[in-house]
DNA sequence: CAAAACCGTAATAATTCGGTAACATTCATT
DNA sequence: AATGAATGTTACCGAATTATTACGGTTTTG
């Protein structure tokens, strides 16, 4: 079920949007100002964001201008009050995907963040193939030649990020960040580790790896072979 | 450059929107119909659309649903006289990404479009391409005709800042300080052995570069060759 | 409730890398 | 052409990075 954050700090609005998104079969959390919201975005890892832009502590903009540096690819959609335009234009180029005026309707609203939600599903495949192997999200599932291949929690959601990112080179803190959460006290060896230990289930030479390579001095590339 | 397909039958308004967005620094691209325009964002590949909804021969909506129908990713906003709520759901729901309603301000539309744009833009202009080689900056990679050159961290880094200044004449204390950080205690000629390496892996003759060309008494630039 | 699986850390081993020095070559100037 | 300065080349060893293993504490499972 797709997660929603909604920032908002008046109470009936708030409630309104809840209800109403919930009506819709989403799984919503809420937070009353911008420290809380920006918390909740970082801990809760919501699939979309509905963002006030007047809150108390820290105000949307800069919710948003934070979301985007810790480079949390979340669509965000703003709220505002205001019509003008260069505060839409703001918003905008601050990393917003859109905004919706006060008063807006609430049909309206959930139609955009179905369209917003529709793309992104579409992006995430729940099946991988590489080699030989088949990894299947949904059933939480490695198999090789259809035969499984038995994963920890950890392996598995480790697995599953590099797959994710298939080509690129990810930095220790990257993968910490998206396997053990971004505010773990886990060292970065604990990566190493259970790249050794993956590698030894998925690689035919663990010292000669065609799936996991290390890249020096950054941290590790999953790849397709030709 | 980036391309937009502008689909829109009213000669004055396709013009308007065209010279604008040249004016932009974007491609553009017309139809005025919705039969040609499907054919544009088949043939053209471009990066968006802006789709009006009343078209001669096929509507906006069917070109909108034709579009996703062949699973092509492109952001589509559309461009609508009509402020129903049922009309613009209808197009959401078809596939559209966005809306603007007529008559709209061409810098709230051109906000709109950069934002949609901007990670595309993010992602792609991380790969540099120089002869026959590509260096892929997610990647971590050099490539001479798609086979892979291994670069040590540093050969790398090296690489990645003369692309980054093409074309610019490099004392040895800029390079250094880029690629070996601020406060660093190494040596002029450290610059020069990572020359060579790099010349070892890029240039055919290294005694006759094409690439890094030494600059003397200043250091070193790196030119693409015509 | 016992056994098994799991996870993080630390100790140790293996590997790669990079800076330097020493020597060779090229270049600019006279 | 001779000279000195700047640049090119090469080999080597210490240091930094990564791999591996073992172990203790915790959680999960049967």
């Amino acid at each position: 079920m797709e997660k929603v954050l909604i920032i908002e700090d008046d109470s009936t609005m708030l409630r309104g949007l809840k209800d109403n998104f919930e009506f819709s079969g989403y799984k919503v959390i809420t937070a009353k100002d911008g420290e809380e919201g920006l918390n909740a975005a970082l801990d809760g890892k919501p699939d979309l964001i509905l963002l006030d832009i007047m809150l108390p502590k820290i105000n949307g903009y800069e919710v948003c201008r934070m979301i985007r540096k810790e480079k949390l690819d979340i669509p965000i959609i703003m709220l505002t009050a205001k019509g003008e335009e260069s505060d839409i234009i703001l918003g905008l180029n601050l990393g917003a995907d859109d905004y919706v005026t006060k008063p807006f309707s609430i049909k309206e609203l959930l139609a955009r963040a179905t369209a917003f939600l529709r793309r992104r599903k579409q992006e995430e495949k729940n099946i991988y193939e590489f080699g030989k192997f088949v990894l299947d999200i949904p059933a939480r599932q490695l198999s090789k030649n259809g035969k499984e291949i038995k994963l920890s929690p950890k392996e598995f959601k480790l697995l599953e990020f590099f797959l994710k990112k298939e080509g690129r080179a990810l930095t220790r803190d990257e993968i910490l960040n998206a396997v053990w959460g971004y505010n773990s006290f886990v060292t970065d060896r604990s990566v190493d580790r259970f790249v050794t230990t993956l590698r030894n289930k998925i690689e035919q030479d663990p010292h000669n790896p065609t799936f996991i390579h290390t890249m020096r001095e950054i941290g590790y590339k999953f790849e397709l072979p030709e």
